[in-house]
Parts: structure tokens; C-alpha cells; sequence
DNA sequence: ACGCCCGCCTGTAAGC
DNA sequence: TGCTTACAGGCGGGCG
């Protein structure tokens, strides 16, 4: 499931074939992706004939800035793919929901099977307003936003909840998933279950350089690809930061660490890997 | 404020 | 073997 890593990689690889290109025309093959606007035809008139200018990220969504202001936003839910096509008579593989033809040639493709990933048009926004008011929850960014970590202290006081559901929670700190909450909160030898409000000094400074970490070392390998998922990049490669997993998807095999095994269990109809004798 | 459950959806895998 | 059920996941909404 694509978390901040693997949009992040996205993102990058997207600079170098979208910016300056210009949207000539969009397919909706799927009204379900563009279920934010009312028809799939507004959503196409808010596109065709403009520009990219930049691509950004916000957690786990993506930001294509256009030459009027306005921001495609693209989240990309469980199983959301962007695949860059030169070829447009290329076959269309299934579950293709939206295609984005450039008037220099090429396309780019939104493939989701399970269709929980979205593609939405937020206006350029007003005099004085704020823009992206749809991702106005969302909490900082652990790779864009630096903090100290006695500020991270503060923010992680301030809640009273485990440790996993908050890192979780993308109003607290925005791109983290289930997956890689429990890889940072691995490399952190903390608990999923313990309580945000009830760290030392030493642990907030562990979990936040952890999280941190984590997560630029996911990017540098360019994500996750889950054999019982399917991560792949623009181009339709894997990531390679599977094989540094120390505890998703690692039930009863042999802690990195300790030896000891991991254990799954089920909190909040999710489920959580971990060490029961690293992390604490 | 927080945990937990549901609904949304489809491919895969386990169970009978 | 073939049908049915469970499960995986993010997110928003509802409930206690």
C-alpha cells in the first residue's frame, strides 16, 4: 500500500516527465475515482488545456500544480498506480480508471483495482484564502517539516493514545501507514501499545530520529513492494526496501535483532508486527 | 479525546 | 475440485 516512500518516489520521478507538459485531453474511465466532483466532465474541464507546472506531496497525496493555480490532487488508496505510458496505442491493463493524454505525446495511466484511490481538482484559491483546503487536516510532513524533538515531545504529549494509532493518524503527523508504523516503531524498540503521553526524553528522541530515518531510507530504495500487494513505481518497477523489513509481514520468523520471533497481533482491525523483546 | 467498528472494493487465500 | 467466506488496506463517519 502506497505510504509517504513510495508516493514520495512518485513524486520525483514525476518531475522529470509531467513538468511543462500540457493536458490536452482526459479520460474517466471509472466515475468513482473522481466521485469528489459531480461529473466526470468537470473534472475534465478543470484540466484540459492546461499546463503542469510542479509536482509536490502532502503525506501520502500528490500535488500537481497547474498553470492557472488550480492542484490535481492524487491519492492513490490501497492500490493506486500511476503508470507513464510513450506509446498511447499501448493496451490499457484492467482496472485502468482515469488516462492523462499530453499534447507532447504520452500519457499518464491511474490504475486501481480497488478503487479507493481518488483524483480531484482543488481551485486555485482566492485572494487571501488558503489553498488545498480538502488537506487542511492533515498533520506535519516528517521529511518536509523538520522539528526539534523537544517540539515532537510537546505534540506527543499533547495526545493521550498508543503510539501506533497516533503515528497513524494523519492529522498528527501526515504519510505514515500501517506498514511503516511498525517499521519505525521497530528501529524506536517501542511497543505499538504504549501510551504517547508516557516517554522519556530518550524515547521521544529515538521514535522521532526513527521515524525520520525509516522513512528517508525507504525513499532512498524507492519503497516497498509486498508480494500480497502491488507497489510498483511509474515505470512499473519495484522498490527494494521490502528486504530491510525488520518486522511487517515478518510473523514467526527471526528478530534481526534478538532472534527471538515475531508476533503479529490484531488492534483496531489492523495488524501490527513486532518484537517482544526489543521493543519495550 | 480516544478506541473501535463499519462501509467502501477487489484479488487472493483459506476453509468446507 | 469448486463454492463460500475471510482478509488485506486508507479513510471518513458514527457510536460509546
Amino acid at each position: 500500500m502506497p505510504e509517504l516512500p513510495e508516493v514520495e518516489t512518485i513524486r520525483r520521478d514525476l518531475q522529470g516527465e509531467v513538468v511543462n507538459r500540457k493536458i490536452k485531453s482526459v479520460e474517466v474511465r471509472n466515475g468513482r475515482t473522481v466521485k469528489r466532483h459531480a461529473s466526470a466532465k468537470a473534472f475534465r474541464a478543470q484540466l484540459e488545456g492546461h499546463s503542469i507546472t510542479a509536482i509536490n506531496r502532502a503525506g501520502k497525496y500528490l500535488l500537481m500544480v497547474l498553470d492557472d493555480g488550480a492542484t490535481l490532487v492524487i491519492h492513490l488508496g490501497l492500490s493506486g498506480q500511476l503508470h507513464r505510458v510513450k506509446n498511447v496505442k499501448e493496451p490499457k491493463v484492467p482496472h485502468t480508471h482515469a488516462v492523462i493524454t499530453f499534447t507532447q505525446g504520452g500519457q499518464l495511466r491511474f490504475v486501481d483495482p480497488k478503487t479507493f484511490g481518488e483524483l480531484f481538482v482543488s481551485a486555485a484559491p482566492a485572494e487571501g484564502e488558503p489553498a488545498l483546503p480538502e488537506l487542511a487536516h492533515l498533520g506535519f510532513d516528517p521529511l518536509e517539516d523538520i522539528m526539534s524533538w523537544e517540539k515532537f515531545w510537546v505534540l506527543l504529549s499533547s495526545h493521550e493514545s498508543g503510539l501506533k494509532s497516533l503515528l497513524m493518524d494523519q492529522e498528527f503527523v501526515a504519510g505514515i501507514g500501517n506498514m511503516y508504523a511498525d517499521e519505525i516503531l521497530f528501529a524506536a524498540g517501542l511497543r505499538y501499545d504504549r501510551q504517547s503521553n508516557s516517554l522519556s526524553s530518550q524515547e521521544v528522541r529515538r521514535l522521532y530520529r526513527s521515524m525520520v530515518e525509516t522513512l528517508a531510507e525507504a525513499v532512498k530504495r524507492r519503497g516497498s513492494s509486498m508480494a500480497d500487494e502491488q507497489y510498483r513505481d511509474l515505470f512499473g518497477e519495484e522498490g527494494d526496501y521490502q528486504d530491510q523489513h525488520q518486522a511487517y509481514d515478518r510473523e514467526g520468523q527471526a528478530c534481526r535483532r534478538c532472534r527471538s520471533t515475531i508476533v503479529r497481533v490484531r488492534s483496531g482491525g489492523r495488524s501490527t508486527f513486532f518484537c517482544e523483546h526489543c521493543q519495550v
